[in-house]
RNA sequence: UCCUCCUUAGCUCAGUUGGUUAGAGCACCUGACUGUUAAUCAGGGGGUCCUAGGUUCAAGUCCUAGAGGGGGAGCCA
């Protein structure tokens, strides 16, 4: 690598590091030898093999190191090489391969390298190794999901999800929000946001125990019961009254028996939380947000989503381009549950005024009757958290619910209560304990401001994005109720 | 957690009213083949029928319990 001088041009420096990266160590990229034109040129491509066919004078041997979906062809002369060691190269074994780039001869493909050197890495036994050539179902992938990012289906998917994750901190940075730290462990039982894991190092089979023969937590490392956080969003709120505009981007733990193909007990969930925005600046944040997020994606991981298109969801690409089309529906409580009921249909679950929206619900909403996002906004304050602004008719909170078609809730938000009366009040008459949260009332003791946010589920919005059914299917190692394999 | 369906070869599945030695395609192995595209063709090996009980002369098949998985629901992001 060339010496790195910091000199006039920032951007000559952006370029000096980009081209480093490229090719390392004289090694190219697939992606980039599958755009080269540089016939003729000598290329040294490492990576696994996805196949190797042919016949007895010529090998054809496909190359993927992950950087596209895409595998290279390598042509390889039998008696140049040899049986034996064509013999190692196999489907999952790993080889670097240095050849010249040509024009190829073959359908299929532009170009090809046609190779002068091959080394293997290492081999893989094909009686053994579990991917074939052949497509493999989904829930077989998860039971050996140590491998199965070297399928096409996963290599996709980890590139979306890292451009997706990319993308979020770029919008955010560009509109000058600050990515803050919220911690994993936690001492506050109050959230209420579900069944929390516990962080202990007492010994389960012997803990120390109270006068009143209660497990005794002042013994345990914190002193304290501590739990993994269940949302970042009480403390980014501290952030909000401090630096303006704020957001989290964190893993999150909840230990819910949730079954279902769209719940995990770890996932990742992005919380922006903004001061002096109210419930309506909310609400064209989190529009223009996610708009930028699949126009992101459609713009930059255009052959990992015609891929999952074809093969998993015909109408993948066209739904992600009708949401960003389209302005979401915006409507309250009480009109979706007027909607909803003069709409003739027959639910499961009949709709009443102060009972929550069931999944059915929001389906017809938002695929049937809008046929585009909605967001449903002033929610009843009795199925809504205590942390939500009050409004004047005493009994709905500015709460702000984002559906989408296919998934349902992607993001949940609210004004904040900012009142330390009404949010006290509120507190009290759900019989959370005041003291724990003695922090988080200090914001609205010392400088209060009104304040508003929300939590987006990353694997949620991975699921829309990638047309996968399974919110299995869209994190490296899902963590489920009876699964933490990996 | 509830409802429902499923579990047979490495993978995907068939297996009739309970009845001899449990099958297929793909994968794998061996061989053939002058550039293949999920290569093709011929041959071969490969089974704790999820687990534990039970009914029966006889269970992959019927019954009970359990485990794991899919779909739906609840909780939610």
């Amino acid at each position: 690598m060339q010496d790195v001088v910091y000199g006039n041009k920032g951007t000559d420096i952006f370029y000096l590091f980009k081209n480093s990266i490229m090719i390392i160590k004289g090694r190219t990229k697939v992606k980039e030898a599958l755009s080269s034109s540089d016939y003729g040129k000598e290329f040294t491509l490492k990576g696994w093999v996805r196949t190797r066919r042919g016949s007895r004078n010529v090998a054809f041997i496909a190359l993927n190191d992950g950087s596209t979906i895409n595998s290279i062809q390598v042509v390889a002369d039998v008696p140049v090489f040899g049986e034996e060691l064509l013999k190692k190269i196999t489907t999952g074994s790993c080889i670097s391969v240095t050849g010249v780039l040509k024009e190829s001869m073959g359908k299929g493909q532009n170009v090809e390298i046609v190779a002068n050197k091959i080394e293997v890495y290492g081999t893989a036994d094909p009686s053994a190794y579990p991917l074939q050539k052949k497509g493999h179902t989904l829930e077989f992938l998860r039971e050996i999901a140590h491998l199965r990012p070297r399928t096409n289906t996963f290599g996709s998917i980890l590139r979306i999800r890292h451009a997706l994750a990319f993308a979020i901190h770029n919008y955010f940075n560009d509109k000058g929000f600050y990515y803050i730290h919220t911690p994993v462990i936690t001492g506050a039982d109050a959230e209420g946001a579900g069944e929390m894991f516990r962080v202990t190092t007492l010994d389960l089979s012997n803990p120390p125990m109270t006068n009143e023969n209660k497990v005794d937590f002042s013994e345990d490392f914190f002193g304290k019961e501590a739990n993994l956080t269940v949302s970042g969003q009480l403390e980014a709120e501290l952030g909000a009254l401090a630096l303006s505009e704020v957001y989290t981007f964190g893993p999150t733990f909840r230990a819910e028996n949730s079954n279902t193909p769209r719940h995990l007990a770890e996932f990742w969930m992005i919380e922006p939380e903004m001061a002096f925005y109210d419930i309506d600046d909310n609400m064209d944040l989190a529009e223009e947000f996610l708009k930028y997020l699949l126009v992101y994606i459609l713009e930059h991981c255009r052959e990992d989503l015609e891929f999952l298109n074809k093969m998993y969801d015909k109408e993948l690409i066209e739904r992600i381009s009708h949401v960003v089309e389209k302005k979401f529906e915006r409507i309250t409580y009480t009109e979706a549950i007027d909607i909803l009921s003069s709409s003739g249909r027959n639910f499961e679950f009949p709709t009443n005024w102060g009972a929550d929206l069931q999944s059915e619900h929001e389906r017809f909403l938002v695929e049937e009757h809008f046929k585009r996002p909605v967001t449903i906004t002033d929610y009843p304050k009795t199925i809504k958290a205590f942390y939500m602004k009050q409004n004047d008719d005493n009994k709905t909170v500015r709460a702000m619910d984002v559906l989408f078609p296919k998934i349902g809730e992607i993001i949940g938000g609210s004004q904040r209560e900012e009142i330390m009366e009404r949010l006290v009040s509120r507190i009290e008459e759900l019989g959370i304990s005041k003291d724990d949260l003695w922090w988080y009332l200090d914001t609205r003791r010392f400088g209060t401001a009104p304040h508003s946010g929300f939590g987006l589920g990353f694997e949620r919005l991975m699921l829309f994005v990638t047309g996968m059914s399974n919110i299995r299917d869209v994190i490296p190692f899902p963590r489920t109720p009876k699964n933490a394999e990996f």
